[in-house]
DNA sequence: TTTGGTACTTACCAAATGGTTAGAATAGCT
DNA sequence: AGCTATTCTAACCATTTGGTAAGTACCAAA
C-alpha cells in the first residue's frame, strides 16, 4: 500500500535533512562539535586543534552554533581572559551525525 | 593511559570527519544522495524532488558525485535522451550519515 | 514545419564565504 | 614603561559558490 512513498517524497522546507544541513552544512560545523565533543574546551585550545581555521571563521562559527543552542558559552572575566565551550543537549546530539561521518572517512577514505 | 586522546587530538588532513566533510559538506551533496537513495532515479526526476535546486547545481553536483564515485549514470542513448543515477556501493554508504541527518532533523527541527 | 520533451551547456552576474592583517582590551610581570 | 597572554573585532579583498536566462541537440508527433 506504501511501497514508492521513498521515491516521490520531494525534498522541500519541510524535509528533515534539508533542516538539518541549514544547521550544519558549513564548511567547519561539524568539525567544531567534533572537537568539542563531550569536552570542555577552551577558545585556545579550538584554534590550535581545529587546524586550518582562521580566527574570523571559528570565532563567527562559535557565535552561530551559540545562537543556534548547540554550544554553551563561559566567560571568566579575568586577565587574561578564559572563554569555555561545551555542547548543550542539542549539540550532544549531533554527535552520532559526527560519529558517522567519521565512521565513514576511516573506512573509506584517508 | 589514554583518557585523553579525544581532546588533544588535532583535526587536521588525517581526520577522518575532515576528510568525510571534504567530498559531503556541499549544499545540495546529501540532500541529493538522500533522494537518490537505494532506488534508480532519472535527471528530471531529481529536478523535481530536490526543490529550489538550479539546473546548474544539480548537474555540476551529479557529476561531481559520478567523478567520485559516489553515484553510477546511466544514459539511454534515445530521443528523448534518458539517464539514470543510481549509488555506488560506496554512495550506499552515505546513507548512515543521512539517517542521522533526517533523525536529528526529526527529533530537534521541523 | 512547428511544437514538445529530456538532459544538458554556456555566459554573465550576484552573493556568500573565507583569508589576511591589524588592532583593542586589560592586568600582571619584568 | 613596555612586554605578554588571551579572546575577540574590523576592514579589506579574493575566491568560491550559486542563480538566471538563454541556447543546444535530437527526433517524434501533431
Amino acid at each position: 500500500m506504501e511501497k514508492k512513498l521513498k521515491s516521490t517524497a520531494p525534498c522541500d522546507e519541510r524535509c528533515p535533512v534539508r533542516a538539518s544541513l541549514s544547521l550544519l552544512a558549513g564548511k567547519w560545523t561539524l568539525m567544531i562539535l567534533f572537537q568539542i565533543n563531550e569536552n570542555t574546551v577552551r577558545y585556545g585550545e579550538l584554534k590550535r586543534t581545529v587546524t586550518g581555521i582562521s580566527e574570523k571563521m571559528l570565532i563567527q562559527e562559535l557565535n552561530m552554533l551559540v545562537e543556534n543552542k548547540l554550544v554553551i558559552k563561559k566567560v571568566y572575566h579575568q586577565v587574561p581572559p578564559k572563554v569555555e565551550y561545551t555542547l548543550t543537549e542539542l549539540g550532544l546530539k549531533t554527535l552520532p551525525i559526527v560519529d558517522q561521518l567519521a565512521q565513514f572517512g576511516l573506512e573509506n577514505l584517508v
